[in-house]
DNA sequence: TTAAATACGGAGGCTCCCTCCGTTTATCAA
DNA sequence: TTGATAAACGGAGGGAGCCTCCGTATTTAA
């Protein structure tokens, strides 16, 4: 999909397409191991390409971060579809958002870019943040329709930005213990509703 | 509070004392109408102070931050106080609950100094975070005690978290809306425990 | 009034993010 | 195969921010 010739018919050149290829790979790996705060010098560096060239493929650290990020959703959407089909509703959504949490305790360190996807900075992947409403809507609009939780009132994101508060907020690592406790007090705080 | 003679004996000099509550009403001037991220240059230079002075006073961006956010926080523990002694224990987690999120709204520009009384850089301000944990321990103690829900299994803070992470993580102003419908999923998801 | 303690302010070090542009390389037409 | 050219490369350097250092100025106490 990146391969495609071009509206003006030169093919792109190999050594971008490389070239991008492995600072995605360094971005992920030191996004990872040290936060969001790593420079981008560093990310560079380790791509074993000059600043310059980060800086064309991604214009500024936000589309880089977004860019990591949006891989590490993928899974999560395959998920959402999966579970969308199957025949309990509300258990469906439950398992989704454990599965979301889990999700947020192998990428905590990308927690802050996580908010770029689903809050302010949203404007910047407006696409991928898209997808992940569908998803959620696709699972919590089930549950609603056969009558076992009435209209949450809610945007089903705001139960990820829930979650996501929990994250982030928590100092140690004992959050996801919360966060997951925390997904039964949803559930049962919307059936109750 | 700020007058004592120190222990050596000299008394603390006016000039410092004034510096020190012009850098204050400065800086939450500042981050009230531009948010955090306001430069410790300027907030030197509206509170007509140089930046060497600020540095003595605050020797960091954080604890500036968390010293301005401090004096917010004063009402709410108070208000927590209050309830407490009220007859509908849940009723009282409830209000406060929602005291907390107007709270979020008049100050959402200050949230990620929040996190940092509630989250991880709580080490920078034990105190207040210690105040805060055990207004909100009085206002869960009681519905739990009395049978209005079953011991909740997690930790308090999590609720403000939740609501933290609605607050912060939800683009434009609407949030406050969501937040508040989510005082009562939590709620009603606590009692369902 | 004078000495000592304390506070003041801003130049400058260091680290970031990002831009600019001269140099190098891959692609394509002949 | 070769040469022309579009495209990509890399890193010096501009600009901004955080924070330190230290010579100067002010306040306090004797």
């Amino acid at each position: 999909m990146a391969t495609e010739a071009n509206p003006i018919g030169r093919k792109p050149r190999a050594d971008a397409e490389r070239n991008r290829l492995k600072l995605l790979a360094a971005a992920r790996a030191a996004f990872t191991a040290q936060g969001e705060l790593v420079s981008m010098e560093e990310v560079a560096r380790s791509a074993g390409v000059g600043i310059g060239t980060l800086y064309r493929h991604f214009p500024n650290r936000n589309d880089l971060v977004v860019e990591v990020y949006r891989n590490e959703m993928a899974r999560l959407l395959e998920a959402a579809r999966n579970l969308s089909g199957t025949d309990e509703p509300l258990e469906a959504l439950r398992l989704w958002l454990l599965l979301f949490v889990d999700h947020l305790a192998d990428n905590i360190i990308l927690a802050d870019a996580l908010q770029a996807l689903v809050g302010d900075k949203a404007k910047d992947d407006a696409a991928a943040t898209e997808q992940l409403s569908e998803a959620l809507d696709l699972l919590v609009a089930r549950p609603v329709s056969n009558g076992e939780i009435p209209d949450p009132g809610i945007d089903p994101l705001d139960l990820l930005r829930t979650l996501y508060g929990v994250a982030t907020a928590t100092p140690g690592v004992e959050w996801p213990k919360a966060a997951r406790r925390m997904v039964d007090i949803l559930i049962n705080g919307m059936k109750a509703g």
